[in-house]
DNA sequence: GGTAGTAATGATAATAATTACTGATTAAGA
DNA sequence: TCTTAATCAGTAATTATTATCATTACTACC
């Protein structure tokens, strides 16, 4: 399947990438509808997911909906539990982490969630068992 | 609000406790009713809730539903996108993390996410603030 | 430029995950 | 034992997200 162009998609990152916040799909959904509007949320949806999966955007878990972040640089997050805001923090190496987000963001961090996400070594041995029956 | 015993809320946390995968909050109450036949699903939910909010469990949020972990030491996690299993990562310090998660579970890593919640400085400064004016 | 093929769209329905509501039950202290 | 308030089961409602489908609009080729 081969990706075409879109407006609708290219406005998307556009937004994502010249806003400094961490928005949700209906906040940029809102946003987008002022340029565009008669773009359906099911649209904002599907070329979020798209530009996630193809590394063009980070998809951010958390407490309620999704956030998205044009920034594509590894980095961390700090989201205040009361306004509800998230933070970008950049990570030196060798430092400390909690500290780091101390200095300039956090009042105090109540929790450290650091994740991993890819393949496990089972899955890959299991993927080359089935190839081995199958060739 | 005082908290009251419930055996509901005791089952859920010695479950949780129990076993050492991360289990979803749907996982959890299928296995509950096992023993407590007519437990509700909002009891679960309500309760991880409870515990989370607490400290005596953590809630991980990822793609798709929440996992839960009974183990509150911090520790990170690899989500194997492949057979969706969430392994426990120990960290040890001055080490880099991706290699570490790479020696034992993971075959490779795509992505990696840190996250921190608390309070941020500019909320702290708002609540003085309310303060001085109602006092 | 015209047109065939197909990805993408808007609108809406459906699903999944979670939360809220309600009247009954039960723990805990007086 | 009596009272009160937290908790419960059952269910309805809400929220976030995904799927469906008929139509639109990119793209490649003539």
């Amino acid at each position: 399947m081969v990706e075409k162009y879109s407006r609708q998609r290219e406005a998307l990152l556009k937004e994502l990438n010249s806003r400094c916040d961490h928005p949700t799909a209906d906040t940029i959904y809102l946003s987008l509808r002022e340029r565009i509007p008669n773009i359906s949320l099911g649209t904002v949806y599907r070329n979020l997911s798209k530009l996630a999966e193809s590394g063009k955007i980070q998809q951010l878990h958390v407490d309620g909906p999704d956030h998205f972040d044009g920034d594509i640089k590894e980095h961390s997050h700090f989201f205040c539990k009361k306004c509800d805001t998230v933070f970008d923090v950049a990570i030196p190496a060798g430092l400390r982490l909690e500290d780091l987000v101390k200095q300039n963001i956090a009042d105090s961090v109540d929790k450290q969630v650091i994740q991993f996400y890819g393949t496990c070594k089972k899955c890959v041995s299991v993927d080359l068992q089935n190839k081995k029956i199958i060739c």
